[in-house]
DNA sequence: TTCAAAAGGTTACTATATGTAACTTAGTGT
DNA sequence: ACACTAAGTTACATATAGTAACCTTTTGAA
């Protein structure tokens, strides 16, 4: 029932960062190498969900995973080349919710 | 449990594009009007999710929902202003994809 | 030496979202 | 009256996300 007439790569790309979390965590990393824990409670993601989607993002080499054998160990994840080029995409969305979204409180345009 | 420090209007605008088949039926929008059984085959989403999303984003003021009394009735859905400033949004996704996955039977960079 | 604390998870369980397929409604043509 | 088409809707099954409690390792205090 499916025969979808959509380029593949875009479709991959759609799946990646519409898979929820994705995006945000992403952009969280922009700011520069983060800790679990830190991106945990910027974003506000259960830690169930935000293991998964490092790990699959991980995967999908968007970001990169560090150890550091500090105590109690800090685990340090960043963006690789392929995160870091998301950077545009997500300037695109900021600009586009600057312009078409209004108060601070729900309401839009 | 939940302190996000991310400006809303920005997370508002990655929830709407995060919600899944949303990018796919913007994107499929900007090829022209549609009508819903033509989005459906293109993106292969079930009806009852298709319907759910068109809903949604005609509350938001993405897409326009017009009834053309032919027989049967059709319905034609297409983009406003504010859908088809969404366009550089996924340009800056496509091109992301074409660059960044390779082959088409699944397997990337 | 035993306790508590902190980082980064994992587990079991619940709630929400999505998928499937059958059904509905309204107008036409046969 | 009957079948056909478009655009949905409904009931039910599965998948994905959320919550809170628990695990592991290392350190430092009691």
């Amino acid at each position: 029932m499916k025969q979808p007439t959509i380029c593949p790569k875009f479709e991959k790309a759609i799946s990646l960062l519409s898979q929820r979390w994705n995006a945000l965590v992403i952009y969280q990393l922009l700011d520069g190498p983060q800790r679990f824990s830190e991106i945990q409670s910027s974003i506000g993601i259960s830690g169930k969900v935000l293991s998964d989607r490092l790990k699959d993002l991980e995967h999908q080499e968007v970001i990169a995973r560090k150890v550091i054998p500090e105590t109690p160990v800090v685990i340090e994840y960043s963006l690789t080349e392929k995160g870091l080029s998301l950077k545009p995409v997500l300037k695109e969305i900021e600009d586009w919710s600057q312009f078409w979204f209004n108060s601070e409180n729900g309401a839009d345009a």
